[in-house]
DNA sequence: ACTAATTTGTTTATTGCCATGACGAATAGA
DNA sequence: TCTATTCGTCATGGCAATAAACAAATTAGT
């Protein structure tokens, strides 16, 4: 996922602590608490983070000043005093939008603050045969929709993410690379509606692999999201934060070397996990010809025929897979790798070889192969995490709306 | 490096921001700036970081007292008005302490504020044939003798970190295994004396990778670096910080696959680099016999007299790391990859076929050679981070020597 | 040489935020 | 009904930074 980081690490100095900042930080504490840990009273949330209680009460009130929080009715917990009023999220205040594009789709999705979605679209759109002018221009139509869908929700939309699968420019501003679509040197706000505000570019796969942090079920908060997607990418989030690389390159998994005299890739150095486990690489020896409109679908459906030639070539993905795994897995201990996007389905009947070979091949140290597993959320995931990477934001950060 | 975390990621509910945590902030804000550029006047500080001066000067008067700056003669600045007055890191205020424990030797350092080391000791020791309790207490004297001498120059040691070669205990108060000192399960606190406080523990490795970034020349605040210890082990640094990894056991590149089918590897697996690149398999391929009191240096000397066998052992060692290093420079995309502990001084040796190997497998983003370097530290890596794990503590958070 | 301009460091008043402790409110149990 | 307990709020105080004014020390200009 060759995406360069938009704001570079501020290693140098960094910035002074106020009280504005102090305010700013707790704030977001008593939010993230209740987002955390469901409805709380506030001296339940003054005992958990460590406030007092008449602090929590200011912090609580303009929250709920702000719409981020809802005071419910009293509730009852069986002990003796006062009961304490809930609180929770707000499930009308602010949105996050999610929007996508695919080589036969756009998707656009709302989330609430809660991180449920409330709006979902998907339709169908042979974008690859546009211009992607008229592509964005359909987008920001859905966009648009949904927008309107939202508000009569009660939400208001507070940011939106397009999940772009290529690789982006490193001011997050430029598609230089899309190859499933078609885009080299896209600039996406060029073509978006003057009267709407365009939408912030991220990697599909970075995205994914945020859903699977933030709604994957199990949490891990170092964990390897694999995707197909341009190639195969693997994003990598570490201590809970997108991890990209000191130039933006980190997770190149599909050129990680599986066989050093193997085939020579299309990047040039030979036996690359591409070679084996890429799209091309599996529908060839899949024996699937031509150009499917899904052909992951294609694949699935030979698989379940009990189709040998591609039963056989899943298997040795599955192994190749398990062999740039235990690079992986040896380099940087993960608690989770997530097999996500169009691997999710194949999950099936990649999983086998894959553990087999992960279990053979790490042997330092103790390996659970519960680690490895398919993403819940599947291809919904880059449109999830698109959406919700405004309301995380929100959530980390909810000053940030006021000033 | 399997040595997990003593204080696990507080991913859960943060603390809250107080006025003190502001005023602890605030102070290390203000010790770091004077501690990355040089001395600086209040004034230049305050510009720096965004504080006023006022705010600055209370800094500063406390950081005094406390005999962290030192304030020096009026600087003339050229320019019109009054000169500010120079503040630096105190050169006699508190200290760190680094330990070392070889098969041949025992080390100790004493670094100041500035990172300079003040005291520096390397006693050879035949340490593989004692008992540890032994070679504890020796260490223990040298440390005395240290501190003594530290104290003498006016420093006082605010910590003690030991360099373990080998694999801690998740609690970090035991060696599990350092089959080069032949020491299993051995809690070094036991055997120190009761009068003095025992050191803290940390990898050697991890150590040499935290010199490096702290000063290594060239910074990087993402970098792998390399050393050779019990077996091959990489630390990884990401975004200035050590990262261990889910479970602790980040950067096994000893055991990161090279050829699927190679020869067994002690961990049960195949092809691992350690079977190409660890001291035993290039020592037997150079055909070095028997045990040398310092195996590389007797490498480093058949290499230098154009020893064919050794040539040919270290340009296979070198293309085996140049192929996992391929894995690693794809998957962490690091800014830098450091040569260290015994590597450097075989770096002339190794350094050839690995950047041909990384060259030529690293395509798919642009692979600048000078990624790959020796250390400049070399072997006083580890024993230097040591003693700077503690300075650099002080100055990241001066409040907790009076709290 | 003297004044003006400039920059530094300190002093004083003000603001903002949280802690402390007291109080009314609302519930369970006796 | 009374008491104990817990919840949420209010008034007060302390602390740390900001803002603004002042004194000190230097350069530049005439």
């Amino acid at each position: 996922m060759p995406t360069a980081s938009p704001a570079a690490t501020p290693e140098g100095p960094r910035r002074p602590a106020s009280q504005q900042g102090m305010r700013r930080q707790n704030l977001a504490l008593v939010l993230s608490t209740v987002a955390a840990s469901g409805p709380l009273s506030r001296a339940a949330v003054a005992g958990r983070v460590g406030l007092t209680r008449a602090a929590v009460s200011s912090l609580v009130d303009e929250l709920l000043g702000a719409g981020l929080l809802v005071e419910g009715e009293t509730q009852a917990s069986g002990k003796a005093g006062r009961p304490g009023r809930a609180l929770a999220l707000h499930d009308r205040g602010p949105a996050g939008l999610g929007l996508e594009v695919g080589p036969a789709h756009l998707g656009a999705c709302v989330v609430d603050l809660r991180g449920e979605p409330r709006v979902w679209h998907r339709v169908p759109a042979l974008n690859r045969s546009r211009p992607a002018e008229q592509v964005l221009g359909e987008l920001a139509e859905l966009a648009a929709a949904s927008t309107r869908e939202a508000l009569a929700l009660g939400l208001r939309i507070e940011g939106a993410v397009l999940a772009v699968p290529g690789v982006l420019g490193p001011a997050h501003d430029t598609v230089e690379h899309a190859p499933n679509l078609g885009w080299h040197g896209v600039v996406p706000a060029e073509h978006w509606p003057a009267a709407l505000r365009a939408p912030e570019l991220e990697n599909e796969a970075n995205l994914g692999a945020l859903a699977e942090l933030w709604r994957g079920g199990e949490p891990a908060d170092t964990l390897v999201h694999i995707s197909a997607e341009t190639g195969i990418g693997a994003a990598l989030v570490i201590d809970g934060r997108l991890f990209r690389g000191a130039a933006g390159y980190a997770g190149e998994l599909g050129h990680v070397p599986v066989h050093t005299d193997g085939p020579r890739c299309s990047c040039g150095a030979r036996g690359c996990l591409e070679q084996y486990a890429g799209a091309r690489a599996v529908l060839r020896a899949a024996g699937v010809r031509g150009t499917h409109r899904d052909p992951v679908a294609a694949l699935v459906d030979r698989a379940r025929e009990g189709h040998a030639p591609t039963l056989a070539a899943l298997t040795r993905a599955g192994e190749a897979f398990g062999t740039a795994l235990t690079s992986a897995v040896n380099l940087v201990d993960p608690a989770a790798i997530v097999l996500g996007g169009a691997y999710t389905e194949l999950a099936p009947w990649l999983l086998p070889a894959m553990t087999t070979e992960l279990t053979a091949r790490v042997r330092v140290r103790p390996w659970d192969p519960d680690t490895l597993r398919p993403s819940r959320l599947g291809r919904r995931g880059p449109l999830l995490g698109a959406a919700l990477l405004t309301t995380q934001r929100v959530i980390t950060d909810p000053a940030r709306l006021w000033d």
